[in-house]
RNA sequence: GCGGAUAUGGCGGAAUUGGCAGACGCGUUAGAUUCAGGUUCUAAUAGCUGCAAGGCUGUGCAGGUUCAAGUCCUGUUAUCCGCACCA
């Protein structure tokens, strides 16, 4: 009687889909539950084993929530707009949404087959117009803020996509699509201005769950650090230089300043100037340099003096010279800085090179070696000497300067405003219009969705213009405000924005006059455990994050905070060890293992191969053994017979099973709780049978990880009902315990023997016990004890001299 | 450079947070079942040593604390992942 997977697979699959048991209701009298996984870019490649991984552990999770009562949301979507589809249809001329919707029909399909306990009717495909209403709706009311703006800047550009990239989009230079160099070009875009909200989605990290990396890469990547504002005044004119450090305690240390390349105070005295041309000849030189150039290779530092410029120690009075360098960014702080090189490595290499003066104002290093950025005792510092805590320091030199109206204490973050346009066709329209008489409208909400107009020919320009610039239909309209002839924006939104809510449209999917509605928001929200990739740890979740804390402070969502919990899983590697890609040929195909070996094991394996957040590799030799779990199980329909209740014989060892799974599986210890299951069966072969109420138990402990074969088995043995209807197993603290146990005797430490003893015996009898062991005995014999000790359940440790 | 993580048999990985290192699985070896292959079942499986009972050594490396260390402390090395001239 061997286990028929295809069949059986298939079979429940449809039974599911027909009863609609994973639906989750609009009851907001039961106890929710909301699990959340990242929904799919459903590429033409198809599903990848780590989409597997990725989604079997809050699979788990759901399953069991829904036999512990709960009412649990577990939804899917497609996350469907963005680049390699519009490649793909570029390349091969079908159309992007043809595209698309084949390959969300190909995921589907596939996510079926592997028996995700998904919401089918709460599907979100962010492409589809009553999706992108919203999405568009939502930038609207940013626009509307101020939160949504236009300006011109350098842009990463990559010259192959034709695209202006965001910073994170083209990390370490390189175009995060074609991997192609990305240069600096000037350009209109539209930021979303995120850091305003750069406090709060700090802040709200104190409320939530996230593991403590997650935490932690979100901190840095905010990047916020506190300091001074400081204005120097420059000789002979009437301007003030601002700086912005976070040492302003070591003011008496400047000994030069230096200022972006960009920086606009260069243009407005250039007459006062000595040396524009050298000064002109430098910002040519850096305007080549990719950023990749400017941050990666080169540290070795470049500049030019300004002639002319000479700017005013506000402390003490000193004059000191002015260089432009391209170490300091006109993106950061006030594009300006105050050198202090004997406490600074960056100040001193750039001192060292240009022969500027090193005055040392704390104690403590060696600064004719180094820069000295450690603690100490300040000196040459006129009223700061004699002071040795840093934070005093700055706190004292900060009153200082506030009192003299020269400065203020400051904060800046790291993090930049995020550039929200893309020159492509595949993308949620803009809504805005461009008229000549009122500038930007907005297109009025009675008009979304802003439809993207089905055209023929989706290629860029050649000036990396967007496609939809190219057809008149589109762009020509009238303006919203004063009815005059107007101009459409052209540009499309970057595919961060449709994954940046889609999270609050399962909750609603199918609303037409509110993206969702609060009531339903309110019993939903927020997200119980989001899991996802580390690799959207900073972009994804701290975007989306800021458009829920948008929506909060309009009023139209509940709490503050949308992810109670998040989580993050570890990479599934090629058999080979390293990353899976196409061009190494170690890719797994989920399908093929599904095809072999049934969707069951799949997923067993897939949460057993290894710790869930670390990465590991595939191993096909190890899938088998999951394959021989599986038909184990069901194989125990053999030796299955009559019992209401555990068997003596079982009983603490299926009453420590259901616990140890049901304590794993909150913690995501899948492989452990798989293990627990198998050692289990183990026992049940080595005691020859199992009866009704043991079988009921495990299979409902198995049943998250594998569900086809579960259900199957139940209903062969008649046991009423389905699984979906049962509840998780409990278990008694008291009979996890076994009447004896089995504990190890030390001598001075080192293992001597082994005796078995009573669980519940004193210190006292068991140390005796142990004594009584003849090659204990032999050791402790003619030696003084010094010491013993029993630790409970464990072991007798007897030390002797 | 800064931040984080990891390091345990032939392999993936366990270890109730200081208490029997190697659970569970793979692989390997031997045996059984089978015409055979596959499947399944039984036993062994950290290393060294010993005929054997046993002994010794073992969690990247070097120290330390402790009756007891994979776990704590100090130092160090390697690998991986973020961030990166952030003033």
């Amino acid at each position: 009687m061997s286990y028929d997977f295809k069949a059986v697979e298939k079979k429940w699959q449809q039974k599911w889909e027909e009863s609609g048991v994973f639906h989750a209701v609009d009851d907001f009298t039961k106890p929710k539950y909301y699990c959340l996984v990242e929904f799919p870019y459903p590429s033409g490649a198809g599903m990848h084993v780590g989409h597997i991984k990725a989604y079997s552990g809050l699979e788990v999770v759901s399953r069991k929530r829904r036999l512990q009562g709960y009412n649990v949301l577990f939804p899917i979507g497609f996350d469907a707009y963005g680049l390699p589809t519009e490649n793909y249809a570029i390349k091969t001329g079908i159309h992007p949404r043809k595209v698309t919707d084949t390959n969300i029909a190909k995921f589907t399909d596939q996510l079926k087959k592997v028996g995700f306990s998904f919401d089918w009717n709460r599907v979100v495909d962010t492409t589809d117009e009553d999706y992108y209403k919203w999405t568009q709706w939502i930038f609207l009311k940013m626009f509307e803020k101020g939160l949504a703006f236009r300006d011109k800047t350098l842009v990463n550009y990559c010259p192959s996509c034709k695209v202006v990239l965001s910073n994170e989009d083209s990390q370490g230079g390189k175009c995060d699509i074609c991997h192609s160099d990305v240069i600096q070009k000037s350009k209109d875009v539209w930021y979303l201005r995120i850091t305003e909200y750069a406090d709060k989605l700090l802040e709200g990290l104190n409320e939530v769950d996230f593991l403590p990396n997650i935490k932690l890469q979100q901190v840095n990547w905010i990047g916020k650090s506190r300091g001074a504002f400081v204005d120097f005044s420059i000789k002979d004119i009437d301007e003030k230089l601002r700086v912005y450090t976070t040492r302003p305690d070591t003011l008496f240390g400047v000994t030069f300043m230096v200022i972006a390349p960009e920086h606009p105070i260069i243009d407005k005295y250039s007459e006062k100037i000595g040396n524009m041309d050298a000064i002109k000849a430098y910002r040519d030189e850096c305007s080549k340099k990719t950023e990749f150039e400017r941050t990666q290779l080169v540290k070795d530092k470049t500049g030019v003096k300004i002639e002319g410029l000479t700017a005013v120690n506000p402390v003490n009075g000193k004059e000191i010279p002015v260089y432009i360098s391209d170490y300091v960014m006109m993106g950061y702080g006030t594009g300006a800085i105050m050198a202090v090189p004997a406490h600074d490595e960056r100040d001193y290499d750039f001192a060292k090179k240009f022969g500027i003066d090193i005055i040392e104002v704390i104690k403590g290093g060696d600064i004719e070696k180094a820069a000295y950025t450690g603690d100490g005792e300040m000196v040459n510092s006129g009223f700061m000497n004699g002071l040795t805590n840093k934070k005093d320091s700055i706190a004292k030199m900060i009153d200082y300067l506030t009192e003299k109206g020269i400065g203020e204490g400051g904060v800046q973050y790291k993090m930049k405003d995020w550039a929200f346009n893309r020159q492509r066709y595949w993308g949620e329209p803009i809504p805005i219009v461009h008229c000549k008489k009122c500038g930007m409208v907005a297109v009025p909400y009675e008009e979304l969705p802003l439809k993207l107009p089905d055209v023929e020919n989706f290629e860029p320009g050649s000036d990396g213009e967007s496609p939809l610039a190219k057809i008149d239909s589109f762009v020509n309209c009238k303006c919203p405000k004063c009815g005059g002839d107007a101009g459409r924006e052209t540009d499309t939104m970057p595919q961060w924005a449709g994954s940046s809510w889609y999270f609050l449209r399962y909750i609603d999917p199918h609303n037409d006059n509110e993206f969702a509605n609060y009531e339903k928001l309110k019993y939903w929200m927020p997200v119980d455990w989001y899991n996802g990739g580390m690799e959207h740890v900073t972009r994804h979740l701290i975007y989306s994050r800021f458009w829920y804390k948008f929506l909060y402070d309009l009023g139209v969502v509940p709490y503050s905070e949308p992810y109670q919990k998040r989580t993050a899983q570890g990479l599934i590697l090629g058999p080979d060890g390293v990353k899976m890609s196409k061009s190494r040929g170690n890719v797994i195909d989920p399908n093929e293992v599904v095809e072999e070996y049934g969707a069951d094991v799949l997923r067993t394996y897939v949460l057993f191969m290894g710790d869930y957040e670390q990465a590991a590799p595939w191993s096909e030799s190890s899938v088998k053994g999951c394959k021989r779990f599986i038909d184990r199980i069901w194989n125990l329909q053999e030796i299955a017979k009559e019992g209401n209740e555990f068997s003596e014989k079982l009983m603490s060892s299926m009453h420590k099973t259901i616990k140890k799974v049901s304590e794993d599986i909150e913690q995501m210890k899948f492989n452990t709780a798989i293990a627990a299951l198998m050692t289990l069966l183990n026992q049940i072969y080595d005691a020859g049978e199992i009866n009704y109420a043991e079988l009921k138990a495990l299979l409902l402990l198995i049943n998250p990880f594998a569900p086809h074969i579960t259900e199957e088995i139940w209903e062969k043995m008649n046991f009423g009902g389905t699984i979906s209807d049962q509840t998780w197993p409990s278990y008694d603290e008291e009979k996890c315990r076994d009447a004896s146990v089995e504990i190890a005797i030390q001598v001075n430490g080192k293992i001597k023997a082994r005796i078995n003893v009573a669980s519940e015996i004193s210190s006292e009898e068991a140390i005796a016990e142990a004594k009584k062991v003849p090659a204990v005995a032999a050791l402790t014999e003619g030696k003084t004890i010094v010491k013993e000790l029993y630790v409970k359940g464990k072991l007798v440790n007897i030390v002797v001299k």
